[in-house]
DNA sequence: CGGCAGAGGCCCAGTTGTAC
DNA sequence: GTACAACTGGGCCTCTGCCG
């Protein structure tokens, strides 16, 4: 545990920060209408300045969104899907289908049916692990200080204050865990229809007024799930056979659900 | 070489949402 | 209605290239 921040350190060494436009501040300035994945023609490669860059793989999947006209912050999406995969888990354990939140199911579209009926089989089958796994005062010092008060895991130095690298990285150390996630994140992309993943993560992938939505669209999505399953953990330096292991399972091609299943 | 500045991460407090 | 969980915005901190 103690070595953590030096082989996170290592790991992001390995990484060579690019910034490919000549003016700094336009790889963020995107607006609705001007988002172009394309590297322009005449662009300089520039030596990066500053803190270490985002990840190529975060850059790709999370900055073609936008919640508030900026893009999500990478800390939001971690805590949404952890604590969404605690609070699922802490479902599947009572025998409740969730109705709200970013897993919700729909009980009339059988792909989330099936998505989630897997995802809690499997928490089923390692019942106590997840359990554990599942409690709020198991994430950092920001969940469930309520139930921590006064107790040894409130005040230990070893409790993260955030769901930063080193948490995510114990958190999804755990194999069994990080199977799970993979079933957790099916269900969520169970129907991968942009208008309910908007509704889902809270964020939105173009500025569509009429739930009419560009291939863009799909793809971003795409991308996002991709991003979530193996880019994610590989930026984490989660263990790598861990990682191809969801790779494997990654859906092969572009499969849209277009039936009318949305409530 | 050291201060400056840009960029992103960490962290927390206040707010909002959800479950019971 | 209450307690607790989850979300969010933004200030502060850290890192590192730039530049005088």
């Amino acid at each position: 545990m103690e070595n953590e921040a030096f082989e996170l350190d290592e790991y992001q060494i390995d990484q060579e920060p690019q910034t490919w436009y000549e003016d700094y501040s336009s790889t963020y300035n995107y607006t609705l209408d001007s988002i172009d994945p394309h590297i322009p023609e005449n662009s300089i490669q520039k030596k990066s300045r500053g803190r270490q860059a985002k990840s190529v793989n975060e850059v790709k999947a999370l900055q073609c969104f936008f919640k508030n006209n900026k893009a999500p912050k990478k800390e939001y999406i971690r805590c949404k899907i952890i604590r969404g995969q605690k609070r699922a888990i802490r479902h599947a354990l009572n025998n409740r289908i969730p109705t709200t939140t970013i897993h919700k199911v729909n009980h009339l579209n059988p792909y989330e049916i099936q998505a989630w009926n897997s995802f809690a089989l499997d928490v089923k089958k390692y019942e106590d692990v997840f359990k554990e796994i599942s409690k709020t005062e198991n994430g950092p010092k920001t969940d469930g200080a309520a139930k921590r008060k006064n107790s040894e895991k409130f005040v230990s130095p070893e409790i993260q204050k955030s769901f930063n690298d080193l948490y995510c990285k114990d958190y999804f150390g755990d194999s069994l865990v990080l199977e799970n996630y993979k079933l957790y994140i099916d269900v969520i992309f169970a129907l991968n229809e942009p208008e309910n993943l908007i509704k889902r993560f809270d964020f939105s992938c173009c500025n569509s007024a009429n739930n009419k939505h560009f291939p863009d669209c799909y793809m971003k999505w795409e991308n996002l799930k991709q991003y979530l399953k193996v880019e994610m953990m590989e930026d984490l330096g989660v263990i790598a056979s861990c990682v191809s292991n969801a790779s494997n399972q990654e859906v092969s091609g572009f499969e849209f659900f277009t039936d009318d299943f949305t409530d």
